[in-house]
DNA sequence: GGCTTTATTGCAAATGATTTGCATTAAGGA
DNA sequence: TCCTTAATGCAAATCATTTGCAATAAAGCC
């Protein structure tokens, strides 16, 4: 049983009802292999079918948030807008490594985490529900571009005044 | 030397001036101990000069966090909005725990974040150069009434139907 | 101390992602 | 096929945060 087939399944038994528009939505969700913003999600998906709505796209995704099926995530270094993860459903236990140059995401485990957990409890009492781990720094390929050509020289002074 | 006068000394080194407001600011977070948000560091200024404004604390806040004076970060479960983090130009290897029924947060440090980083770059390259781990989950007193008094049962219906 | 330069403020208006109210449409069980 | 009500489209509202601009006031200089 594919994906959309699986989700339409959990939306019926929550008395929800399967639309084109919800159809179309999780197929480009499916199709995804990065984190899109709801945005993003909406440019993609309009391609079939113009008339779709923002609104219907961020309430897709709400209601789909509720069902565990993706997950949104905030990063450093851009406007505040939540990207969104289908492949968190597939994969629950992973979190992100975001390149500061290319904007790339990496997905990893982190099954060492759970040290980090234990220390905090022996330590502070309570319990760890869930985390969230963020990595930011350069990717691979990133790293050698600047490692090859140094960092570029970056005067808006030199630029402005530059005779043409 | 206080942490005030500290501050407006980078200040002064990078051209800017040292101003009332600022000051006022600065002491309000000097007297934190948990992560305001803009408006309640607003809040609690405003009681000794009236007329301050939200822009300028939001102003003296970005420029702060750009001296490395303070950090900001948002926790997921609430309305989107930074919270300012004045511990951390004292103590800047810290992460978080929020406390999901009374959002309490316990700073802590995470000395083995250094493995699951070699980790990652073993795996997949590149540099690291900052690292968010945020956990969610009961505090150690939520977690003690919790487990005293057992789960609330929650039923809107039952209040709503219930006779007065 | 007064003068000058320009960084900073207060105010109001703009921004931009996200949410919401409401009339209209359509899913899916009877 | 009909009926109930969940879902959509549209426009307007939200709400934290930012920005333009005229007025104000640091702080270097005489």
């Amino acid at each position: 049983m594919d994906w959309v087939t699986q989700v339409t399944e959990r939306l019926r038994a929550t008395g929800g009802r399967m639309t084109a528009q919800r159809r179309l939505i999780l197929e480009t969700l499916a199709q995804c292999t990065d984190h899109p913003t709801a945005e993003e999600i909406y440019q993609r998906a309009r391609q079939r079918a113009p008339d779709l709505n923002l609104s219907t796209v961020y309430r897709t995704l709400r209601w789909l948030e509720e069902l565990g099926v993706v997950g949104s995530q905030r990063f450093e270094g851009e406007r505040p807008q939540d990207r969104f993860d289908p492949a968190i459903s597939a994969n629950p236990d992973h979190h992100h490594f975001r390149c500061r140059l290319c904007n790339a995401i990496i997905e990893f485990p982190a099954p060492l985490l759970d040290l980090l957990k234990r220390d905090f409890i022996a330590q502070y009492g309570g319990t760890i529900e869930s985390a969230s781990l963020t990595f930011y720094g350069l990717c691979q390929s990133c790293l050698q571009k600047v490692e090859a050509y140094g960092p570029l020289s970056f005067n808006p002074d030199a630029i402005l005044n530059h005779p043409r």
